[in-house]
Parts: C-alpha cells; sequence; structure tokens
DNA sequence: GTCTATATGCGGATAGAC
DNA sequence: GTCTATCCGCATATAGAC
C-alpha cells in the first residue's frame, strides 16, 4: 500500500486541528464557494474561536491551497500510478482504469474535487502556478497513453489532444453534478464512463456496455 | 428568423444601460465569481456611479438571476429548436446536431455559460427554482432523443439516463476551459463533440470524425 | 436617471491575556 | 495553542440633491 492519499482517508496526514480546519473548509468552499466562506464559518465549524484559525493557517487562501494542493497531488498520483504500471498491459486496459479511477476520485471526494476543480482562480499566484503545472502532467500523462493507443492501432482518434481533453473534462465534470445521495455510486459512475470513454476513443475492444466486473481483455473482439 | 437569443448577440434586447450593466457583470461573474465581483466593478465597467446600479436593478443578485435566467432560457431554446424540427431526422442527426449546437454556444458564450453553469449556489431561492426547471426541461428533451434513438435502433445505450447526463455535462464543461484565445474555434469544438458523444451513444452511423462540413447521413453505412 | 455622500454591517486579520 | 476583544477596510445598499 502506498503513501496515504486523500483516497484512504481525507488529509489523514495533518496534524488533527488543521485536519478538522481542512475538513470544515472543504465542506464550506465546496457548498457556498471561497469568497463566500467566512473565515469564521470554517474557524466555528472546526471548533475553534474565530482567531483560533491563524495559528494553523496565515491567511483564508492558504487554507485554499492546502486544499488545492494535496487535492491536485492525489490525483495526480492516481493517474501516475495507473497509467505508470509496469506490468504490460494494452493502453485500451489502462485508459479505462486511469478513467475508472479518476472518475471514481471525483466522485467520492465530490466536496474535495469541487473545491479543487472550481476555485483555481482564487489561489494565490504561486500556488495557482504549481498547481497549473500539476494539471498539466496529469493532462501530458492521458495524452501520452491515448497516442501510444492509436500508434498500436488499439485506438482510433483523430486529435489527440483535444480527445484527452475531453475525457478528462467528462470526468472532471462528474464533481460538479455528483450527488452521494443519489442512485448511483461512485462505481456505477466509474464504471461506465470507462465504457463511454473507451467507445470515444474508438476502442476496437468490445465497446458494449460492460455490467459485470470483468476487465475488458483487448482480445476479445 | 425566430426572436434574437443570446446567440444572435447576447442580451441585445435589454435597454442600453441594462445592457451595459449585464454585460459587464457577465464579465466580472465569469473571471473572477458572484461573490468576489462588487457592485462597484459592475457598475464602473458599465459606466456608472457606484449607486447607479440600482436605478436598475434591485441588488447584485438580481443582476446575477437576469444572466442566468436569460442564459437558460436561450440554451432551452437552442434545444427545443432542434429536437422539435418537424422534418422527418433520424435520431443520430438530431443528436449530432444538439450536440454541436449545446457546445458551440457554450464555447461561444463561454462567459456567459460560466456564470449560468457555475454560479447557480448565488441565485436566490426563487430564481434558483425556476432556473432548476428550465434545467429539467432541458435534460428531459434529450433524454428522450436518446430514447428514442435506442427504441429505433439507431444507438446502443444501456442506461439512458446516465449516458445523457454524461453527454451534456461533457458539453456544459466546455464552458470551464474554453480559450478564445487557443487553437480551436466553436466550430472546432462543437463538430468534434458531435463525433464523440454519437461514439459515446453507440450510433451505428460511421463513427470516424467528420472532418468535412457534410451531415451524416445514417443510410451510409 | 445620474450623481455624491453616507449609513451600516460584515469580514479578514491582529493584539494581547491566559 | 486558544481565547476575547477589536481594528479597519470594504461592500451592499440607501438618502437626497440635481
Amino acid at each position: 500500500m502506498p503513501a496515504p492519499t486523500l483516497a484512504d482517508g481525507a488529509f489523514a496526514t495533518l496534524p488533527e486541528t488543521q485536519r478538522r480546519i481542512v475538513v470544515a473548509a472543504v465542506a464550506a468552499f465546496a457548498e457556498r464557494g471561497f469568497h463566500a466562506t467566512t473565515t469564521r464559518d470554517i474557524a466555528l465549524a472546526a471548533g475553534l474561536s474565530p482567531a483560533g484559525l491563524y495559528v494553523h493557517y496565515p491567511s483564508k487562501a492558504a487554507v485554499l491551497a492546502q486544499v488545492s494542493r494535496t487535492g491536485h497531488e492525489a490525483t495526480l498520483e492516481l493517474v501516475r500510478a495507473v497509467l505508470e504500471d509496469p506490468r504490460d498491459t494494452s493502453s485500451v486496459d489502462r485508459l479505462r482504469a486511469v478513467v475508472e479511477t479518476f472518475t471514481s476520485w471525483h466522485a467520492r471526494h465530490h466536496l474535495v474535487a469541487r473545491v479543487v476543480q472550481y476555485e483555481l482562480a482564487a489561489l494565490p499566484a504561486a500556488d495557482h502556478a504549481e498547481v497549473a503545472g500539476l494539471r498539466r502532467r496529469i493532462e501530458g500523462l492521458v495524452e501520452a497513453e491515448v497516442r501510444r493507443g492509436v500508434a498500436r492501432g488499439e485506438l482510433t482518434v483523430d486529435e489527440p489532444h483535444a480527445a484527452t481533453r475531453a475525457v478528462l473534462s467528462l470526468c472532471i465534470d462528474v464533481a460538479r453534478w455528483f450527488d452521494p445521495a443519489g442512485r448511483e455510486s461512485p462505481q456505477d459512475v466509474s464504471r461506465l464512463y470507462g465504457t463511454l470513454v473507451l467507445r470515444m476513443l474508438g476502442a476496437r475492444t468490445p465497446p458494449g456496455v460492460r455490467t459485470e466486473d470483468q476487465h475488458a481483455t483487448p482480445e476479445d473482439a
């Protein structure tokens, strides 16, 4: 098991009070947005006085930066782990896996994901720059796998860059609409999305909607 | 030609000063968000004193409501016009057309679209309720066409509701990332998305990426 | 319908005791 | 490390002249 990520318990490695602050901030930022959230909201929800927050973070923006950086690092790590898996698997398998993993994260951690995806503009410049780099790495890893799949004849994609952006866009937008009280579980959504994305990319593998927990085997067809 | 919509010139039917206020508000809300925008920002950008805004709108939220309602009405009208076209066309053709139209709107009017899609939580309750109804109508129209396509054997979709939501999600998220200074035009994106969506929906029509301005003809295959 | 001036409250952040 | 008290600037909105 690798080092804990958000997937293993959000922000579990932070000291207790910082963790409570960040958890409270995620809930508030996701529900009302960064600018509509007050430091009092965060502090009180974390069980602190209004001033108590400033012992642990120098500003409201620093709390946002903590959330955004941790979230971006976690998703990059998820993508990296799937796509740099040393086992010899097809691009179709890898892309299905990365879409399922990325989608599932955006559903399971949809509050964190909303902050990560929709509050970029509120980040201080230095944090924004670092996070932009992480985002480029994520896109680059996925696009490279799409191009490999095309080169291997597994995929039919005319515009790999635009198609990759569409794939990630689809997964990211899950954070906007996903409702844990709805009928579909994160697993339901991520499985569907794995199938939809392989269709989008013209995978030569069986494009039917997968209903069992099998892995697609590209030699089926 | 139907009544002017946003596509024909954003908010062109409003009285001049209201139009300037709304245009200024769209730019500010899209760039910084509703809560980070001040009424001074809007008023000054519209060529008014800080108090001048209140002659035309009773509150900042009322300006947002104007943008959101107008934007939602415009997109519903676009979708309705395509899907209620009396001509006898296939579901594949209709869905390609609605995806191209909807995507193109989110690219061309990406600032308005950002406000429409990402500031719902800031709407006053009454406006939010009305806009939610418009959103349900949009989804319902598209889902009905997907179900028709499946019933006619044009599409292969196991979960029409979830697949429809994925399709609209893909198109909507264009507003988040589209950059008019980038290499791709709204037309480029919308054509690609028409093709990607038909693939997602298992259209039996030629799924190759369309590179010419032809309309797909379902009997090709 | 537009302005200047301003009331009023709130929010980010700090001071300083414990 | 947490608290209470508070500073101070800013933002929404209003008052009232022109």
